[in-house]
DNA sequence: CGTTCATGTAAATGCCTATTACATAAAAGC
DNA sequence: GCTTTTATGTAATAGGCATTTACATGAACG
């Protein structure tokens, strides 16, 4: 029991630093068998602690879940606003790799953004939100506003849509790319393009429809 | 255990409508409890039989809940087709209804379309798809590259982008506003704005990117 | 050194999945 | 009609997991 398991760990009776371990193997786990095939006791086996060990640092099982939501959102949000720089150089280029950022996070932390978006679980607003996970929810949202308003602001004054509008717009084919196809076993079957390429496309298009693009937004007429 | 539970049913041993009546308890359990929420167990309870029982009709677990993807896909795709009624009266008002319909199907049934999209389910293309599961998916889809393709007619054939793209384009909007905003939970609470008008406004905002709709659509500069 | 608090373990309860052997009734063959 | 076969349900059981409670360990602090 002590010797069997994985190696790197416990030579001390405490774990020092289980909190953050089990959240990595929740993230591996959820990765591996989907996102509700993943169960408390096989996280602390992964860590090398008994059953009873996790309910130390979280409640329950739906806790921990909230917390890979919260610090997903966290490093969502980072990685959103490091994306979009302050939409240096252009808003138009920082917003392109806004969305590059969005799906590159779905991509490379999918159990992340399965639990963030994908689940019931408390944390984006199911019913109580947990303390602290809201908060780094809206964060992230509003990078996408920050996006939206520098857009819009290039617009005539009197021809500017909502601001919210647009960015639940964006937030909604972002989402909606990153849901139905980053999981390769979905829907990504059905077409050669990379994710990338749908969502990079379709925000054109709609870009164009907003008149912030001139007239030729990558589709070329010919 | 045969007087206490839920009237409506069995007076003889053989419940006669089982299967049936299991899928329907799997739906409302996980409405209530959330996706994964449900237990066989606790639709065997519903439906006033052992908890053996359900092993007479599904293989297992994931077998009830694949079959409720697939037969969620079937009415999906039914009402899809009827809302976009080839395309009558005109393809736009057909649109405008296919989009409705979309968004009214998750909320309705809510279940079966988390069951469809949001979860690991080998019904939408996990990895082996049930006989029968993926093409009451693709039916859903065709519904959607029709659409688009009668919409894409409306172009000059030289500014007309790849059909089946702009079908992913509409497909990604329609989930995106369907799973971000249809749980009242999530993240509707940002917005004083229905589903409906987000998915529509967005969507002709895209229309009008494309070219198939003139320069107004429903966002009049007031 | 001894106390205290945080952190981990062991054992137990109860629910869940799934399997196996058995029971019952509906349908099929005679 | 009566029996055989087949479909469908039950009971009992094994193994897993979530969660709780009582107890153990050891680190920080005096």
């Amino acid at each position: 029991m002590n010797d069997s398991s994985h190696r790197w760990q416990r030579r001390t009776y405490h774990h020092g630093n289980l909190k953050e371990v089990l959240l990595e193997a929740a993230r591996k786990l959820i990765e591996e068998h989907g996102a509700f095939g993943f169960s408390l006791t096989e996280a602390a086996r992964l860590a090398g602690v008994s059953p009873a060990a996790p309910y130390r640092h979280f409640r329950d099982r739906d806790a921990l879940l909230a917390e890979v939501a919260r610090s997903g959102f966290e490093r969502f949000a980072a990685r959103l606003d490091a994306a979009w720089n302050n939409g240096i150089p252009t808003p138009l280029s920082a917003f392109e790799n806004l969305g590059r950022a969005y799906l590159a996070f779905a991509r490379e932390d999918p159990a992340s953004y399965a639990v963030m978006f994908e689940t019931g679980v408390p944390a984006v607003g199911g019913e109580e939100p947990a303390p602290g996970s809201k908060p780094a929810a809206e964060k992230a949202f509003n990078v996408l506003e920050e996006a939206a308003a520098a857009l819009c602001r290039q617009l005539p004054a009197d021809k500017r849509p909502p601001m919210r509008l647009v960015a639940l717009h964006v937030w909604t084919m972002s989402h909606g790319v990153a849901s139905l196809f980053i999981q390769e076993g979905s829907a990504a079957r059905k077409v050669p393009l990379s994710p990338e390429e749908v969502l990079e496309s379709g925000l054109l298009i709609y870009l164009k429809g907003l008149g912030v693009l001139p007239d030729n937004g990558g589709k070329g007429t010919s």
